[in-house]
RNA sequence: GUGGUUGUAGCUCAGUUGGUUAGAGCGCCUGAUUGUGGUUCAGGAGGUCGUCGGUUCGAACCCGAUCUUCCACCCCA
């Protein structure tokens, strides 16, 4: 008797309708990138602890999905550090390597160790899966795909505006309608924690003020004084709850906050511009919203933050991204700026299922079936396959002569638009007979004008 | 990682204070219809009640463990 099989916690089959849906969003996206000039890479689904670890902080670190080691390796564990209740570095000794949990430091060693093979700025997208070792709720899982757009090699707000427009293009082919690209910069939050005499603490400040939405004004006042705030700190944040109306109005105001701090100002200046050129160029479908609690990914983040939530759906952002001035530096390689971006395509999924927005196109594979009626019949049914499929047009013939509501049923279940029936009749006449499914019409006639209902 | 929650047919869910043979709708299969799907009608198949263990004369129901789902933290796509 064999068990029950079951999968990994988080990890999920994927059947072919959703294949189909998946695939429609990844090639949306990646034409987007393509249009931009970006280029394709991929890079191994394991890295070395080394390359990871340390990167996300220590919260990262414990969602880092580690690979024991095989063979006479794991004889070398380091049963000493076990017993010192050591657990890291008992980890170490029985594991050297750790599955991504993101593209982005991927990419950075990837830059470093081809840095001479590639020219900068250097353009890159990449679509693949991470793994986190997170506890699953709706929207978030413990293997999902990430779609990558990244640009190394140059500090021009150009790219960040170019980053906005991709959002916006990208989201909008897919037919979201409503969403906001919300737009931070993480000197401003460096010149928030500077007024404030509070520099050292830029961390806490910015993860407490990250929750307003969530917990409050007065949820975030508690949480700063646990972490260690100054009273006289919080209470120089307080203009901070109160910024209000347009983009260009907050900015306005909190230029007045920052004006002692010259990284402050040098913030806002780059956030004026990057909304300025994006909004005159003009957006799709996106709301652009600059919004200073925003602090995603603190840990590597320099300069622009960025994060998009689909508005009326419950679930988390469905993007992220930010410039990095700083990351390839951790291996090795100064000097070198980069900005990019990431589409969380799981979540985008569920997204676009709630609300219904996959087109029926992208749920049809097959355009043809070819009705089996026997051996003879079968044989002109695979002549004429053979060239609608030269055409450019995917089409099948069913196996076997099958009851013909059967082989009609397997069309209709698998959303095939036509129908070709060759039957003795049609055989001996040289002619077919194609039925569209949808209308249920029916006609005679030969290949010619069944080709003509696809252009 | 902390606290909670869920699991019964392919799917959505009923199932009384523990009591004989666990139900419904939808879906699936067959036929009405040997050259016509999506509608209709008739019939049929399908369940070690998540898993393992315990209590009991007797467990889908009570207890424990474990796995899974979802939720709130944490964090995040």
């Amino acid at each position: 008797m064999s068990k029950k099989p079951s999968i990994v916690k988080g990890t999920r089959d994927f059947l072919p309708d959703v294949m189909a849906k998946r695939n429609y969003i990844f090639g949306t996206i990646k034409s987007v990138f393509e249009k931009y000039g970006f280029l394709p890479i991929e890079t191994p689904s394991m890295e070395t602890t080394e390359t990871l670890m340390g990167k996300y902080g220590e919260e990262g670190d414990r969602l880092i999905f580690r690979i024991l080691n095989s063979g006479d390796k794991l004889g070398k564990a380091d049963a000493a550090a076990l017993k010192e209740d050591n657990l890291a570095k008992f980890a170490n000794s029985i594991s050297d390597k750790a599955l991504r949990y993101d593209l982005t430091v991927p990419f950075a060693r990837f830059v470093v160790m081809n840095q001479n093979d590639l020219s900068f700025p250097f353009k890159r997208y990449q679509i693949q899966p991470v793994w986190r070792a997170d506890r699953p709720q709706k929207g978030r899982y413990r293997e999902f795909y990430q779609c990558d757009a990244d640009v190394v090699g140059s500090d021009s707000l150009l790219y960040e505006v170019e980053l906005v427009q991709i959002f916006d293009e990208a989201l909008s082919n897919l037919g979201l309608t409503d969403f906001s690209i919300k737009i931070n910069n993480r000197k401003i939050l460096s010149g928030i924690a500077e007024v404030c005499g509070e520099s050292e603490k830029i961390v806490p400040i910015t993860v407490a003020i990250d929750k307003l939405d969530k917990i409050g004004k007065d949820g975030v006042v508690s949480e700063l004084k646990e972490r260690g705030i100054s009273s006289a700190a919080i209470e120089k944040i307080d203009p901070l709850f109160q910024l209000n109306g347009s983009n260009q109005q907050k900015l306005d105001q909190l230029k007045d906050f920052l004006k002692e701090s010259e990284v402050g100002l040098t913030g806002i200046e780059e956030l004026e511009y990057v909304i300025e050129e994006a909004t005159d160029l003009g957006l799709s479908q996106a709301k652009l919203e600059f919004e200073v609690t925003l602090a995603r990914g603190l840990n590597y983040y320099t300069g622009a933050i960025f994060e998009v939530a689909a508005n009326n759906v419950k679930i988390g952002s469905i993007c992220g991204g930010g410039r990095y001035d700083d990351l390839t530096s951790l291996f090795g390689l100064d000097g070198m700026s980069g900005v990019g971006i990431s589409f969380g395509a799981d979540r985008i999924f569920d997204v676009m299922t709630e609300l219904n927005l996959f087109p029926e196109s992208a749920l049809t594979a097959t355009q043809v079936l070819f009705i089996n009626f026997g051996e003879k019949e079968q044989k002109q049914s695979m002549i004429y396959a053979k060239e609608l499929r030269s055409n450019g047009i995917s089409c099948e013939v069913y196996p076997t002569d099958a009851k013909m509501k059967k082989q009609m049923k397997y069309a209709n279940d698998r959303n095939i638009p036509f129908v070709v029936m060759i039957g003795s009749k049609e055989l001996q006449e040289g002619r077919i007979t194609f039925k569209n499914m949808v209308s249920g019409e029916q006609k005679e006639g030969d290949l010619k004008q069944l080709l003509t209902q696809f252009k």
